[in-house]
DNA sequence: CCATGGGGGATTTTT
DNA sequence: TCCCCCATGG
């Protein structure tokens, strides 16, 4: 075994050695994390500990993958593959599927995810006959995950006046009806969305003391990566866990923590003091990523955010070069500025393309700089997007694969029933499912009843309703003696899926079959993999891997010479030489979502921190003054961010770029400004043909408007308040009347002089102040 | 059953 | 603007 311990320097070694009790270890970015968990992992298996007894959660496979890998070459891959290392999802999906008829599911459980989620609530609106445009199936599937995650049951959802009342103002009361039932038909299914795995194992727990008990005394040890993105559910698991050996191991950085929105609580980090009494703290505060002056310039961003937890990261490597600010009239110029620079700086620098990222906000700037980046001949990549798992070939195949494993599978079922078409339409589906929910049934359990002749469908319907039966059900009778391979290849032949992407000659056709082409060989990878290994091969193991993949755990090795786009929330974890950060505006980074309240504005400025340290070499930040957004021209104006760093790590020409921007008004004849308007959302813009529209704060700054109803704010920011009067681009002058919604869902009911009584969503609406 | 267009909406997304 | 969803019509 090679000396892990001479590898790290002495705060290092310390967080590595000390493996009992209670540990915090706050991990400055760049300051060698992985190393940390994964030689102290090495080390308790150096020291005796059995594999199994030590649970290691990460939230990506990616992440547990190149931890094992790490770790196997130290200590021996025979031994690393027994480690319970994985994420949060796969780690208790596994132990969900052992456990399974403890609460009463299948241990061949489909997992849902959200495209599936959504369906579902589609169909229970549908049932439900709400036909209310305001309930958006993302939205209600998000209030349902947030409850989940805080494992608030539909019986205490219909309780819970806050979230009752939060529901009413978004215009969306009957969610905990829609979430009793979503709950029911995903059992009904024999189904788990992604929540789901991490509440029923929270609920396995509770009522099962025998089954904690097991886990707690296997798991003498458990690790936990990127605690500061850990929810409550997942917080609640580990704390349960742990409860008996107390070697827990949490490792993070409360300064990176930007998932908030999808349920971290960065709190979790913060508190576990408390979690934890007598817990060592280790604090990993050298940075080996980036220059001296990167690291004091993300420092000093960071430093404006309270309640963190005290470091002080420093590098000691070469001071380096300081940040530059680019500043363009347009988006357009943003991308060719940006696109010119890396150019020549990679001739100067004479490095690989691959050496270069540019990190966006949002996923809409990506195409701009792909435009540039290809009217260069510059090869590039850009993460995000459809994944591959997302494609819709992919999932009907999946979507067959998984009515062979549980047929009860209603949104499999839905995809596939009449894909490729054989002529069951939308009306026979429509009364299935009906059929299914008055007799709180499945559909495959209407399709299979022996009643079915009875249910009113003519001859043709119904000969049409038992080949599919048959179809499926021939799968499904071979899903244990054929591996997944034979299994999947036969579905391809047998369903028409093969036959209906090969009569498709056109590119995309093409595309299609490709896809299919290479899950149908990830199938035969696993299958012989697992074969070799001696492990269950079936296509119901197949499933289980690979409902929990995502896009980021195929690693392409053809992308090695590419410039990298990606936006800063896919970036975190990666590290690049050269790093433009692109659109540092007010509105788009922060983002307009954020701006009024301090919390998030907070995690905004850990995102931008985020951003900063992804860089090894140089910093470069660009803004546009214009900006396309919604097929429109909108002004914008330099992200606060870049005031809140301090000079001195800016470079000379940059501080020149500012300067000017801060002491002059824009180009548009408008009052000159005293001071540049740092406040916000553009709201004067060109209208469609170009011309200038009012909208838009031309008697002052003061008279910008935001989506904000008067709960909190930023001093320039004025508030849409009862009585205002306003302007309206199309609608003219009127009233406001009425404010309701919450943040950033706020709308105020304005009464126009001519165009009437209006509700407008002030997130979009632009509006001038007029008194 | 599909093709077409009008209408509405528009952060971030490890699982 | 661009994209997605739905309604309409062939």
């Amino acid at each position: 075994m090679e000396n892990y311990l001479e590898q790290l320097n002495d705060s290092q070694r310390e967080a590595v050695v000390n493996t009992e009790g209670p540990s915090l270890i706050v991990a400055g970015a760049g300051s060698g994390k992985t190393r940390v968990l994964t030689y102290r992992i090495a080390h308790l298996l150096a020291n005796g500990v059995a594999p199994w007894n030590i649970m290691a959660l990460t939230f990506t496979n990616k992440a547990a993958r190149e931890m094992k890998e790490r770790i196997g070459t130290i200590v021996g891959a025979n031994v690393s593959q027994r480690l319970w290392m994985g994420t949060f999802h796969s780690i208790f999906a596994r132990i969900l599927r052992m456990e399974a008829e403890r609460i009463k599911f299948p241990s061949s459980f489909t997992i849902y995810d959200s495209a599936d989620s959504k369906s579902l609530i589609k169909s229970i609106l549908k049932e439900l006959q709400i036909k209310n445009k305001e309930y958006k199936p993302g939205l209600i599937l998000s209030r349902i995950s947030s409850a989940k995650n805080d494992l608030v049951l539909p019986g205490a959802y219909s309780r819970d006046q806050q979230r009752l009342m939060a529901d009413r103002a978004s215009k969306v009361p009957l969610v905990y009806d829609i979430y009793q039932r979503y709950m029911k038909a995903c059992y009904k299914a024999g189904a788990m969305d992604f929540d789901d795995l991490l509440l029923n194992t929270n609920l396995l727990f509770r009522d099962n003391p025998d089954v904690v008990a097991r886990y707690q005394d296997q798991f003498k040890y458990i690790l936990v990566d990127e605690y500061q993105d850990t929810n409550r559910s997942q917080y609640l698991i580990v704390k349960k866990l742990a409860e008996l050996h107390k070697n827990v191991c949490v490792v993070g950085d409360d300064a990176q923590s930007i998932y908030s929105f999808r349920g971290a609580k960065i709190e979790n980090i913060l508190n576990f003091r408390n979690d934890y009494p007598g817990y060592q703290l280790f604090k990993l505060e050298q940075n080996y990523r980036s220059t001296q002056l990167i690291v004091n310039a993300a420092n000093s961003i960071i430093s404006r955010n309270k309640g963190q937890i005290k470091k002080v990261v420093f590098s000691e490597n070469e001071p380096g070069e300081k940040i530059r600010i680019f500043s363009a009239v347009s988006d357009m110029e943003e991308g060719f500025i940006v696109v010119n620079d890396l150019i020549s700086r990679r001739h100067a620098a004479r490095c690989a393309f691959s050496d270069f990222a540019i990190l966006y906000r949002t996923n809409a700037q990506s195409r701009i700089f792909e435009e540039a980046l290809r009217k260069n001949n510059i090869p590039y990549k850009i993460y995000g997007g459809l994944s591959f798992y997302q494609r819709k070939e992919i999932k009907d195949l999946l979507a067959y694969m998984r009515m062979a494993v549980n047929p009860r599978d209603g949104e499999a079922l839905k995809r596939v029933i009449n894909f490729p078409a054989r002529g069951i339409g939308k009306t026979t589906l429509d009364k299935l499912e009906a059929a299914a929910a008055s007799n709180d049934l499945t559909v495959w359990d209407i399709l299979t009843h022996p009643n079915l002749p009875k249910a009113g469908f003519n001859a043709g319907t119904l000969k049409k309703l038992n080949s599919f039966v048959a179809l499926v059900s021939s799968f499904f009778r071979q899903r244990e003696s054929m591996d997944a391979y034979e299994l999947t290849t036969e579905i391809v032949a047998q369903s028409g899926l093969l036959k209906e992407f090969h009569q498709d000659q056109t590119i995309e056709g093409q595309t299609r079959l490709e896809n299919m082409d290479e899950l149908l060989n990830g199938v035969k990878e696993f299958a012989d993999n697992r074969r070799e290994t001696g492990e269950p091969n079936s296509l119901e193991f197949f499933l289980e891997e690979v409902s929990l993949l995502t896009d980021q755990d195929n690693e392409s090795e053809v992308d090695v010479a590419k410039v990298t786009l990606m936006t800063i929330h896919s970036a975190k974890g990666l590290e690049f030489p050269y790093v433009y950060i692109v659109g540092v505006e007010e509105g788009l980074f922060p983002s307009q979502m954020s701006a009024m309240a301090e919390n998030d504005l907070e995690e905004e400025r850990r995102l931008f921190y985020v951003a900063v340290t992804r860089a090894e070499k140089l910093v470069t930040l660009s803004f546009a003054r214009n900006r396309f957004k919604y097929g429109e021209s909108t002004f914008a104006s330099p992200s606060r961010f870049l005031r809140e760093m301090d000079a001195e790590y800016i470079s000379e020409d940059s501080q020149q770029v500012t300067g000017t921007l801060k002491s002059s008004a824009s180009f548009e004849r408008r009052e000159p400004r005293k001071k540049y308007d740092f406040s916000g959302s553009s709201t004067s813009r060109f209208n469609s043909r170009g011309k200038f529209s009012k909208i838009g704060s031309e008697k002052s700054s003061e008279s910008v408007m935001q989506n904000d109803a008067g709960t909190s704010g930023l001093g320039a920011v004025t508030r849409v308040q009862v009585g205002v009067v306003v302007e309206h681009e199309r609608f003219g002058t009127g009233k406001v009347i009425g404010l309701e919604g919450v943040a950033p869902n706020i709308k105020a009911i304005v009464e126009f002089k001519n165009a009437g009584k209006k509700q407008l969503l002030l997130k979009f609406a632009k509006l001038k102040i007029l008194n």
